[in-house]
Formats: C-alpha cells, structure tokens, sequence
DNA sequence: CGCGACTTTGAAGTAAATCAATGGGCGTGG
DNA sequence: CCACGCCCATTGATTTACTTCAAAGTCGCG
C-alpha cells in the first residue's frame, strides 16, 4: 500500500467524479479533499484488520475490497465485496468503533481515503449529509438482512438459487445473464459454503439446465424455476 | 391486537418514562405523542408480515417480540429478539421501504406505536434526532455483524459457546450467571440450530464442566475455556 | 509454451438435521 | 390440593448433505 504523490486539485476532482459525493455541497468536499489521501493497494495487501480502530472513510475508486471475518478453520465468511463507488466505514465512524472486520484488496485496487475527524465534523455540520448517510446506512443494515436470509437457506442449492435470483434486474425477468462479481472462491464464501460444494451446485444447476455458465458468465434460463427452488421443502434431486 | 382507549396525557408520559426518547426535545415528543398509540398484543399475533410496508416506529414497552425470517422447511431464523425499551422499524421508514422480516409478539406485550409520517417529519425537522438514529442503525448494523459472525462458526459447539460468551459483562470476567434471554427454541433459531442440537450442546457444555444450568439460568464456569473453543480448530471431543 | 492461480471432480468421513418419543414445569380446573 | 393437559425441553436412533482431503483439470498470462 502506497501514498499516491498527487496534487490536491487531483484529489478534488477524483471526488467530485465520484457518484457517492454527487449530492454534496461543495465546501464540504473542499474540506473532505483537505484530508485525503488517494491510495494504492496492490492484491492480497491489508487494508483494515478487524479490532484496530478504523481512522478513515474509504471510497473505491477502481478494483475490489473483500471484508469479511475470519473462521477458525481458517476460512473465511465474506460480509461484502466493495465495487468502485462503493463505500466502507461509515458506521465505524460514526460510532467511534473498532473494525469489526478484516479488509484486503481482492484485486489491485484504487482509493480514496477520507481523514475520520474530518469527515465527522463535516457531518455533525450538514445535516443534509447525516440524512444521507443515514439512508445509507440503512440501506446496508436491509442489505445485511438480506445477505442472512440467503445464507440461512438450510440447503446449498437454495442459498445458490437466491444468490442468483440477486442478480435478476427486474422481478418477473424470468431469464438474464450477468458475470458473477468475484471468484468463485469469494461468492462461495459470502454464501456460507465451500468452494467445492459451490461448484458443485453451479453443476447441478447446469445440468438440470435452470442455467448456463461458461467461466464467470451466468446466464439464467428459467428464473421462475429458480425462485421455486428457495422455497421447496426437498431440492437435491435423486442425483441421477 | 387491541388498541388500548387512553388519553393522550397518559401517552406522553410513556414516552417521557422510555429511555430511547431520553434525548430527544419536549415539542418533539408532543408531535409524535399526537400519532401515537398504545398497542396490547397477546403472545403469538403478529405485529408485522415480511413485504408490508411498514408505516409506524414501534417501541417496546413491556413483553417481547421475535424478529425473524421464514425458512422453507418451515423453520425460522430468528433476527433479534426485541424486549422492553428497544424499537423497531427505523431503517423502514427512513428508506420507506417493505418490511423484510416477520414480527410477531414472542410474550404478551405492550408497545408503543409511533405514526411514520409524523416520525419522518420530525426526523428531518431535528438534525440531532437524525444523527441519534443514525448512530442506532449503525449500532444495529454492528450487532448484525457481531451475529453473522456467531453463525458463522463451522461447528454448533462453537455457535453456542460464542453466544453465551456475548453475555459476559466485562471482558476478562472468566465466570458470570445471566438469564437466557427467550425460550431456548428462539435462540436455537437465532444460532442457525435446531431446538435440539443446541440442547444436546448445552448438555455438552454441562458435562464438560464448562457451565451450568437449571431452567434458563445459564452459569458460566470458566468463560476462559469457553471463548478459546470459538477459535478452536477441533471442536467436539470423542464423546466418550 | 509453461507456470501459477483458480476451479472442478472424486471419494470418504462426520456433524447436524430429522423423525419420534419421552420427560418435566406450570397453569387451569375439578 | 391434586390431576390433567399443554408447551417446551430433552434424549435417542437414523439419515444425509456438507465438509474435508486429495488430485486433476482449466484458464490466463508472461
């Protein structure tokens, strides 16, 4: 992880390209850009590890975060893959609290860093600012509810058909493609399982043609079906 | 569900006496005392179904109710439990969003209701009430976290032991007594477990001289050991 | 073309779910 | 005050879906 030697107009600009800054005043992002910092972070180098106090709001800029906590089989359950635009830190910061988890660079990765005390002040300023970061915050508490819906599935092939149905654009699309967001690896991890076991249901699925798959590209044939599938009772066919 | 017929005055006084409105302004709590009422919902009926919207705050007064998400084979997994003096619904309303979860009253219970519209009104009239509430979601946002960590342990011993260890009250207090907090079925359910894998785990517990338990009250003997098998690698000893 | 990272496939073991039945508390009513 | 009935917890026996361990296969990239 490297300190990027950049002017600070440089800084600026990244900020107000950025889409999470859009409904900002200006001054406040003058003061935010104050104690910025843009980072580099190479894959597989530490952002954040859980229980040190997380001093900084980050922006991703381009690349990939992966927080997730750590398992004593030395596994890990993925919380969150952190895209470009996304954000990450927020409730840490607005509650003064340790990291209660662990962050690295999934691929190597661009940032935005924002100074803590800074963004806080300028957050206890606007109170336009704490509405929106309330939304947001949220928002992902939903979305973490959503994510142990997923994983409360008591079968892998139904925790696998909701995390595919995630991906449908519009409720009653009964058939899209997307490209999945990460390893197979990570995404196995995020819903709870093993890689292997992961595979193996993307095979099944395959096989039973609810979709195609060639890589990382999903194509999904017959939604409805696989809507189904997260609320049968018995889903793992005779196996033959 | 009954409304109960009280005057206004006895409403506001229920609200001055709970402590999630400690903080917050006299003329506030007038306004919202104007679309509050006073709920009495007996143990089992429901108070919210998954995908309504929900349009009132609710806050706990006496009982409890269970938050939860169905499971396909008729199972539940239980969100939180929400006793005396916590709310519910913040991040609903403030996204104006579907409730995602089932509620309904795990005890006969009293609650106060709060009408959406006045809250969010007054939400946004008050910046200070907003950045209360955002500290709230965020609080509940770490909590969810601190739970998908606790269900994320490979093995049931490892679930339960991480449970009771949340009840410590300071770190490093190696014994404690504490009361379970709601019928061992819920827990169970909260845990990922069935009713009887976390009683057969709890008997575990016992025998291994690592707690001990009569009814609901739980004494935990040696917190020490109890935490080490969170990040044990083998966990479950020959059984004989 | 060959190496490393990631994924897939196979075989075996095991922990937890499931099914089924018993046991204990507690409140209600006789 | 005892007896019944209900709810919840416990215990046992069985099944199986997932993990685990191991190895081969694929992909992208220098």
């Amino acid at each position: 992880m490297k300190r990027l030697p950049i002017s600070a107009s440089r800084i600026q600009e990244t900020i107000r390209r950025l889409a999470y800054f859009q409904a900002w005043p200006d001054d406040v992002l003058d003061s935010l850009a104050g104690g910025a910092k843009l980072l580099t972070l190479s894959k597989n180098s530490w952002l954040a590890h859980k229980g040190e106090t997380l001093d900084r709001l980050y922006v991703v800029i381009s690349g990939q975060l992966r927080i997730y906590l750590p398992l004593p089989n030395d596994m890990e359950r993925v919380v969150t893959l952190v895209g470009p635009g996304d954000s990450l830190g927020e409730a840490c910061l607005v509650l003064n609290e340790a990291c209660p988890y662990h962050v690295v660079a999934s691929k190597d990765s661009h940032l935005l860093a924002i100074d803590g005390m800074v963004y806080r002040q300028e957050l206890s300023r606007h109170p336009t600012l704490t509405s929106q970061t309330l939304e947001l915050v949220s928002r992902r508490l939903i979305g973490a509810l959503r994510d142990v819906e997923i994983c409360a599935q008591p079968s892998s092939v139904q925790r696998v058909a909701g995390f595919l149905m995630l991906h449908q654009p519009t409720t009653d699309t009964p058939t899209f493609k997307f490209l999945l967001p990460a390893r197979k690896q990570d995404i196995a991890a995020k819903l709870g399982l093993t890689q292997e076991t992961f595979s193996r249901v993307l095979g099944f699925l395959v096989k039973q043609g609810l979709i195609q798959m060639q890589g990382g590209k999903i194509s999904v044939e017959d939604g409805q079906k696989l809507s189904q599938i997260t609320s049968m009772r018995e889903t793992q066919e005779p196996c033959r």
